[in-house]
DNA sequence: CGCCTTGTTGCAATGCGTTGCAGTAGCATC
DNA sequence: GATGCTACTGCAACGCATTGCAACAAGGCG
Protein backbone atom coordinates (compact mmCIF):
# COMPACT_ATOMS: atom_id res chain seq x y z
CA UNK A 1 0.00 0.00 0.00
CA UNK A 2 2.78 2.34 0.29
CA UNK A 3 1.64 3.59 -3.31
CA UNK A 4 -0.99 4.81 -1.92
CA UNK A 5 0.81 6.59 0.70
CA UNK A 6 0.16 10.52 0.82
CA UNK A 7 2.37 13.67 2.05
CA UNK A 8 5.68 13.40 3.54
CA UNK A 9 5.59 10.07 3.45
CA UNK A 10 5.74 9.96 -0.14
CA UNK A 11 9.30 11.18 -0.23
CA UNK A 12 10.70 8.80 2.45
CA UNK A 13 9.08 5.81 0.41
CA UNK A 14 10.53 6.82 -2.66
CA UNK A 15 13.81 8.01 -0.95
CA UNK A 16 14.05 4.67 0.51
CA UNK A 17 13.56 2.91 -3.16
CA UNK A 18 16.12 5.02 -4.87
CA UNK A 19 18.54 3.88 -1.81
CA UNK A 20 17.75 0.23 -2.20
CA UNK A 21 18.40 0.52 -5.59
CA UNK A 22 21.89 2.28 -5.02
CA UNK A 23 20.67 5.62 -6.21
CA UNK A 24 20.93 8.50 -4.30
CA UNK A 25 18.20 11.39 -3.03
CA UNK A 26 19.29 14.53 -4.71
CA UNK A 27 17.99 17.89 -4.29
CA UNK A 28 17.57 18.04 -8.06
CA UNK A 29 15.06 14.57 -7.71
CA UNK A 30 13.09 16.07 -5.05
CA UNK A 31 11.98 19.10 -7.36
CA UNK A 32 11.20 16.32 -9.61
CA UNK A 33 8.72 14.86 -7.97
CA UNK A 34 7.13 17.86 -6.06
CA UNK A 35 6.15 18.87 -9.10
CA UNK A 36 4.49 15.59 -10.29
CA UNK A 37 3.16 15.50 -6.97
CA UNK A 38 1.42 18.62 -7.88
CA UNK A 39 0.50 17.61 -11.35
CA UNK A 40 -2.31 15.33 -12.88
CA UNK A 41 -2.71 13.28 -16.06
CA UNK A 42 -1.04 13.85 -19.10
CA UNK A 43 1.72 16.41 -18.84
CA UNK A 44 4.04 17.01 -21.90
CA UNK A 45 8.45 16.95 -21.13
CA UNK A 46 8.56 20.57 -21.77
CA UNK A 47 5.55 21.69 -19.42
CA UNK A 48 7.58 19.14 -16.70
CA UNK A 49 10.19 21.20 -17.37
CA UNK A 50 8.98 24.47 -17.28
CA UNK A 51 7.46 24.14 -13.63
CA UNK A 52 10.70 22.95 -12.30
CA UNK A 53 11.79 26.28 -13.73
CA UNK A 54 9.13 27.84 -11.97
CA UNK A 55 10.03 26.94 -8.57
CA UNK A 56 13.98 26.86 -9.34
CA UNK A 57 15.26 28.79 -12.56
CA UNK A 58 18.47 27.01 -12.40
CA UNK A 59 17.09 23.95 -13.12
CA UNK A 60 18.73 22.05 -16.45
CA UNK A 61 16.47 19.98 -18.60
CA UNK A 62 18.88 17.20 -18.94
CA UNK A 63 18.87 16.56 -15.24
CA UNK A 64 14.94 16.55 -15.11
CA UNK A 65 15.23 14.55 -18.28
CA UNK A 66 17.21 12.31 -16.53
CA UNK A 67 15.15 11.99 -13.15
CA UNK A 68 12.17 11.34 -15.13
CA UNK A 69 13.95 8.17 -16.51
CA UNK A 70 14.58 7.31 -12.84
CA UNK A 71 11.02 7.74 -11.35
CA UNK A 72 9.65 5.92 -14.47
CA UNK A 73 12.21 2.66 -13.47
CA UNK A 74 10.29 3.32 -10.34
CA UNK A 75 6.95 3.24 -11.91
CA UNK A 76 6.04 6.64 -11.07
CA UNK A 77 5.08 8.17 -14.33
CA UNK A 78 4.62 6.10 -17.58
CA UNK A 79 5.61 8.09 -21.36
CA UNK A 80 4.15 7.99 -24.83
CA UNK A 81 4.47 9.83 -27.40
CA UNK A 82 1.84 12.30 -28.95
CA UNK A 83 0.94 11.43 -32.66
CA UNK A 84 3.76 14.07 -34.05
CA UNK A 85 6.36 12.47 -31.77
CA UNK A 86 7.18 14.46 -28.94
CA UNK A 87 6.89 13.03 -25.08
CA UNK A 88 4.43 13.24 -22.61
CA UNK A 89 3.91 11.95 -19.08
CA UNK A 90 1.44 10.01 -17.04
CA UNK A 91 1.26 11.32 -13.64
CA UNK A 92 0.94 8.56 -10.97
CA UNK A 93 -0.53 5.59 -13.53
CA UNK A 94 -2.86 3.79 -11.56
CA UNK A 95 -2.68 0.74 -13.61
CA UNK A 96 -1.70 0.10 -17.40
CA UNK A 97 -3.78 1.71 -20.43
CA UNK A 98 -3.73 2.98 -23.33
CA UNK A 99 -4.24 6.52 -25.48
CA UNK A 100 -6.21 8.14 -27.82
CA UNK A 101 -4.39 11.12 -29.11
CA UNK A 102 -7.45 13.12 -31.83
CA UNK A 103 -4.91 14.42 -34.54
CA UNK A 104 -7.58 17.34 -35.40
CA UNK A 105 -8.37 19.08 -31.73
CA UNK A 106 -5.60 17.40 -29.73
CA UNK A 107 -8.43 15.39 -27.17
CA UNK A 108 -6.86 12.49 -25.33
CA UNK A 109 -8.49 9.75 -24.14
CA UNK A 110 -7.50 7.05 -22.09
CA UNK A 111 -8.12 3.27 -22.78
CA UNK A 112 -9.28 1.12 -19.64
CA UNK A 113 -6.43 -1.57 -18.94
CA UNK A 114 -8.64 -4.06 -19.70
CA UNK A 115 -10.16 -2.93 -22.65
CA UNK A 116 -6.59 -2.21 -24.36
CA UNK A 117 -5.79 -5.58 -22.75
CA UNK A 118 -8.91 -6.68 -25.31
CA UNK A 119 -8.07 -4.91 -28.22
CA UNK A 120 -4.20 -6.38 -27.84
CA UNK A 121 -5.35 -10.27 -27.40
CA UNK A 122 -5.11 -10.49 -31.03
CA UNK A 123 -1.68 -9.38 -31.67
CA UNK A 124 -0.44 -11.58 -28.63
CA UNK A 125 -2.07 -15.04 -30.72
CA UNK A 126 -1.25 -13.79 -34.48
CA UNK A 127 2.32 -12.60 -33.81
CA UNK A 128 3.40 -13.41 -30.43
CA UNK A 129 3.96 -10.38 -29.78
CA UNK A 130 3.83 -8.65 -26.67
CA UNK A 131 2.46 -5.24 -26.39
CA UNK A 132 3.43 -2.15 -24.27
CA UNK A 133 0.14 -0.97 -23.52
CA UNK A 134 1.70 1.71 -20.93
CA UNK A 135 3.38 3.60 -24.21
CA UNK A 136 0.24 3.34 -26.45
CA UNK A 137 -0.69 6.01 -28.63
CA UNK A 138 -3.27 5.93 -31.12
CA UNK A 139 -3.58 9.04 -33.36
CA UNK A 140 -6.89 9.88 -35.29
CA UNK A 141 -10.16 11.39 -35.08
CA UNK A 142 -12.65 12.18 -31.92
CA UNK A 143 -16.45 11.57 -32.39
CA UNK A 144 -16.32 15.29 -32.26
CA UNK A 145 -13.91 16.07 -35.11
CA UNK A 146 -14.90 13.02 -37.11
CA UNK A 147 -19.00 14.42 -37.11
CA UNK A 148 -17.03 17.67 -38.18
CA UNK A 149 -16.02 16.59 -41.23
CA UNK A 150 -12.65 15.45 -42.82
CA UNK A 151 -11.11 19.20 -43.96
CA UNK A 152 -9.40 19.61 -40.19
CA UNK A 153 -7.82 16.43 -40.16
CA UNK A 154 -6.34 16.72 -43.61
CA UNK A 155 -5.28 19.72 -42.71
CA UNK A 156 -3.93 18.82 -39.47
CA UNK A 157 -2.13 15.70 -40.88
CA UNK A 158 -0.03 18.22 -43.36
CA UNK A 159 1.15 20.40 -40.48
CA UNK A 160 1.81 17.83 -38.26
CA UNK B 1 -4.07 1.94 -61.79
CA UNK B 2 -1.69 4.93 -62.49
CA UNK B 3 -0.24 4.22 -59.36
CA UNK B 4 0.93 0.91 -60.49
CA UNK B 5 2.47 1.87 -63.16
CA UNK B 6 6.37 1.88 -62.97
CA UNK B 7 9.73 3.97 -64.28
CA UNK B 8 9.97 6.63 -66.28
CA UNK B 9 6.15 6.99 -66.47
CA UNK B 10 6.12 7.12 -62.63
CA UNK B 11 7.46 10.30 -62.83
CA UNK B 12 5.45 11.71 -65.61
CA UNK B 13 2.41 11.04 -62.84
CA UNK B 14 3.69 12.36 -59.93
CA UNK B 15 4.64 15.75 -61.92
CA UNK B 16 1.15 15.45 -63.44
CA UNK B 17 -0.26 14.99 -59.99
CA UNK B 18 1.67 18.04 -58.24
CA UNK B 19 0.41 20.45 -61.12
CA UNK B 20 -2.94 19.26 -60.42
CA UNK B 21 -2.65 20.81 -57.29
CA UNK B 22 -0.65 23.90 -58.16
CA UNK B 23 2.46 22.29 -56.97
CA UNK B 24 5.59 22.21 -58.72
CA UNK B 25 8.01 20.07 -60.25
CA UNK B 26 11.81 20.52 -59.37
CA UNK B 27 15.16 18.68 -59.10
CA UNK B 28 15.20 17.97 -55.15
CA UNK B 29 11.68 16.48 -55.50
CA UNK B 30 12.96 14.56 -58.14
CA UNK B 31 15.84 13.40 -56.41
CA UNK B 32 13.51 12.61 -53.21
CA UNK B 33 10.83 10.65 -55.40
CA UNK B 34 14.29 8.86 -57.25
CA UNK B 35 15.46 7.74 -53.85
CA UNK B 36 12.19 6.45 -53.07
CA UNK B 37 11.62 4.44 -56.01
CA UNK B 38 14.94 2.45 -55.17
CA UNK B 39 13.81 2.27 -51.37
CA UNK B 40 11.20 -0.84 -49.52
CA UNK B 41 9.48 -0.88 -46.62
CA UNK B 42 10.58 1.13 -44.31
CA UNK B 43 13.12 3.72 -44.06
CA UNK B 44 13.69 6.45 -40.89
CA UNK B 45 13.73 10.24 -42.28
CA UNK B 46 18.21 10.35 -41.79
CA UNK B 47 17.90 7.23 -44.00
CA UNK B 48 16.65 8.77 -46.71
CA UNK B 49 18.47 12.35 -46.26
CA UNK B 50 21.38 10.43 -46.42
CA UNK B 51 20.46 8.78 -49.29
CA UNK B 52 19.75 11.72 -50.83
CA UNK B 53 23.13 13.16 -50.48
CA UNK B 54 24.75 10.09 -51.74
CA UNK B 55 23.37 11.32 -54.73
CA UNK B 56 23.54 15.26 -54.59
CA UNK B 57 25.78 15.70 -51.56
CA UNK B 58 24.57 19.35 -51.17
CA UNK B 59 20.77 18.40 -50.54
CA UNK B 60 19.59 20.15 -47.79
CA UNK B 61 17.26 18.49 -44.63
CA UNK B 62 14.78 20.87 -44.52
CA UNK B 63 14.06 20.64 -48.40
CA UNK B 64 13.67 16.81 -47.88
CA UNK B 65 11.45 17.04 -45.04
CA UNK B 66 9.12 19.16 -46.98
CA UNK B 67 9.36 17.41 -49.55
CA UNK B 68 8.40 13.75 -47.57
CA UNK B 69 5.52 15.81 -46.79
CA UNK B 70 4.16 16.62 -49.72
CA UNK B 71 4.58 12.79 -51.20
CA UNK B 72 2.60 12.23 -48.02
CA UNK B 73 -0.08 13.86 -49.31
CA UNK B 74 0.27 12.74 -52.46
CA UNK B 75 -0.05 9.11 -51.07
CA UNK B 76 2.86 8.09 -51.81
CA UNK B 77 4.65 7.69 -48.79
CA UNK B 78 3.32 7.26 -45.07
CA UNK B 79 5.12 7.96 -41.91
CA UNK B 80 4.95 6.26 -38.18
CA UNK B 81 7.35 7.02 -35.57
CA UNK B 82 9.41 4.38 -33.93
CA UNK B 83 9.13 3.82 -29.99
CA UNK B 84 11.74 6.26 -29.52
CA UNK B 85 9.83 8.98 -31.59
CA UNK B 86 11.78 9.74 -34.60
CA UNK B 87 9.97 9.36 -37.32
CA UNK B 88 9.93 6.52 -40.20
CA UNK B 89 8.64 6.73 -43.72
CA UNK B 90 6.64 3.48 -45.13
CA UNK B 91 7.55 3.54 -49.20
CA UNK B 92 4.69 2.92 -51.51
CA UNK B 93 2.18 2.02 -49.26
CA UNK B 94 -0.36 -0.87 -50.88
CA UNK B 95 -3.08 -0.65 -48.35
CA UNK B 96 -3.56 1.02 -44.88
CA UNK B 97 -1.83 -1.02 -42.25
CA UNK B 98 0.06 -0.41 -38.87
CA UNK B 99 3.23 -1.56 -37.04
CA UNK B 100 4.70 -3.20 -34.39
CA UNK B 101 7.93 -2.45 -33.17
CA UNK B 102 9.98 -4.72 -30.94
CA UNK B 103 11.71 -2.51 -28.13
CA UNK B 104 14.66 -5.17 -27.16
CA UNK B 105 15.18 -6.08 -30.94
CA UNK B 106 14.47 -3.11 -33.02
CA UNK B 107 11.97 -5.88 -35.16
CA UNK B 108 9.24 -4.64 -37.37
CA UNK B 109 6.27 -6.23 -38.51
CA UNK B 110 2.95 -5.17 -40.41
CA UNK B 111 -0.17 -5.74 -38.99
CA UNK B 112 -2.47 -6.49 -41.94
CA UNK B 113 -5.30 -3.77 -42.49
CA UNK B 114 -8.10 -6.09 -42.28
CA UNK B 115 -6.45 -6.99 -38.67
CA UNK B 116 -5.59 -3.44 -38.03
CA UNK B 117 -9.79 -2.92 -38.62
CA UNK B 118 -10.73 -5.47 -36.94
CA UNK B 119 -8.81 -4.71 -33.43
CA UNK B 120 -9.65 -1.10 -33.17
CA UNK B 121 -12.70 -1.46 -33.97
CA UNK B 122 -14.07 -2.03 -30.54
CA UNK B 123 -12.68 1.48 -30.14
CA UNK B 124 -15.10 2.92 -32.44
CA UNK B 125 -17.75 1.42 -31.04
CA UNK B 126 -16.45 2.44 -27.50
CA UNK B 127 -15.53 5.92 -27.85
CA UNK B 128 -16.44 6.70 -31.29
CA UNK B 129 -12.54 7.05 -31.93
CA UNK B 130 -11.95 6.94 -35.61
CA UNK B 131 -8.39 5.45 -35.43
CA UNK B 132 -5.22 6.28 -37.94
CA UNK B 133 -3.99 3.29 -39.07
CA UNK B 134 -1.62 4.21 -41.26
CA UNK B 135 0.22 6.02 -38.36
CA UNK B 136 0.04 3.80 -35.85
CA UNK B 137 3.24 1.65 -34.58
CA UNK B 138 2.59 -0.15 -31.32
CA UNK B 139 5.43 -1.06 -28.87
CA UNK B 140 6.14 -4.18 -27.11
CA UNK B 141 8.22 -7.42 -27.00
CA UNK B 142 8.50 -9.75 -30.58
CA UNK B 143 7.39 -13.68 -30.02
CA UNK B 144 11.53 -13.96 -29.73
CA UNK B 145 12.75 -11.57 -27.22
CA UNK B 146 9.77 -12.21 -25.12
CA UNK B 147 10.98 -15.73 -24.60
CA UNK B 148 14.44 -14.55 -24.24
CA UNK B 149 13.26 -13.25 -21.13
CA UNK B 150 12.86 -9.63 -19.48
CA UNK B 151 16.23 -8.32 -18.98
CA UNK B 152 16.94 -7.23 -21.87
CA UNK B 153 13.18 -5.06 -22.34
CA UNK B 154 14.61 -3.42 -18.67
CA UNK B 155 17.69 -2.25 -20.30
CA UNK B 156 16.53 -1.09 -23.57
CA UNK B 157 13.58 0.72 -21.54
CA UNK B 158 16.08 2.25 -19.33
CA UNK B 159 18.25 3.29 -22.46
CA UNK B 160 15.79 3.82 -25.33
C1' DC C 1 11.01 33.79 -76.09
C1' DG C 2 10.73 36.77 -72.09
C1' DC C 3 7.83 38.32 -68.22
C1' DC C 4 5.52 37.66 -63.92
C1' DT C 5 3.30 35.23 -60.26
C1' DT C 6 3.98 32.47 -56.50
C1' DG C 7 5.50 27.92 -54.91
C1' DT C 8 10.01 26.25 -53.53
C1' DT C 9 14.66 26.32 -51.91
C1' DG C 10 18.60 27.20 -48.82
C1' DC C 11 19.98 29.06 -44.78
C1' DA C 12 20.06 30.27 -40.23
C1' DA C 13 17.75 29.96 -36.01
C1' DT C 14 14.88 27.43 -32.88
C1' DG C 15 12.96 23.60 -30.16
C1' DC C 16 13.08 19.14 -28.12
C1' DG C 17 15.70 15.53 -26.38
C1' DT C 18 20.17 12.92 -25.63
C1' DT C 19 24.95 12.15 -24.54
C1' DG C 20 29.98 12.55 -22.90
C1' DC C 21 32.67 14.31 -19.56
C1' DA C 22 34.76 16.60 -15.63
C1' DG C 23 33.58 18.30 -11.26
C1' DT C 24 30.37 17.84 -7.31
C1' DA C 25 28.13 15.87 -3.58
C1' DG C 26 25.29 11.83 -1.50
C1' DC C 27 25.89 8.53 1.80
C1' DA C 28 28.14 4.43 3.68
C1' DT C 29 31.87 3.41 6.65
C1' DC C 30 35.07 3.98 10.08
C1' DG D 1 33.23 14.16 12.09
C1' DA D 2 36.40 12.89 8.40
C1' DT D 3 37.16 9.83 4.36
C1' DG D 4 36.36 7.58 0.10
C1' DC D 5 33.58 5.59 -3.47
C1' DT D 6 30.74 6.55 -7.16
C1' DA D 7 26.18 8.27 -8.58
C1' DC D 8 24.61 12.60 -10.02
C1' DT D 9 24.78 17.27 -11.85
C1' DG D 10 25.76 20.92 -15.07
C1' DC D 11 27.54 22.10 -19.20
C1' DA D 12 28.54 22.00 -23.82
C1' DA D 13 27.95 19.66 -28.01
C1' DC D 14 25.24 16.96 -30.79
C1' DG D 15 21.19 14.85 -33.45
C1' DC D 16 16.70 15.13 -35.34
C1' DA D 17 13.02 17.88 -36.98
C1' DT D 18 10.66 22.31 -37.81
C1' DT D 19 10.08 27.15 -39.08
C1' DG D 20 10.68 32.08 -40.86
C1' DC D 21 12.46 34.56 -44.38
C1' DA D 22 14.76 36.36 -48.47
C1' DA D 23 16.28 34.86 -52.90
C1' DC D 24 15.29 31.83 -56.62
C1' DA D 25 13.09 29.44 -60.33
C1' DA D 26 8.94 26.62 -62.33
C1' DG D 27 5.85 27.21 -65.60
C1' DG D 28 1.61 29.80 -67.27
C1' DC D 29 0.77 33.54 -70.37
C1' DG D 30 1.19 37.06 -73.92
Amino acid sequence: MSAARAGADRHADVRARLRGRGSRWTPQRRLVLEVLESAEGHVSATELLERCRRRAPATVASTVYRTLDVLEELGLVRHTHDPSGRIEFHVRPTAAHGHLHCQACGARTEIGAAEAARLLEGLEQAHGFHADLTHLTIAGRCAQCRDRGAQALTRTLQVQ
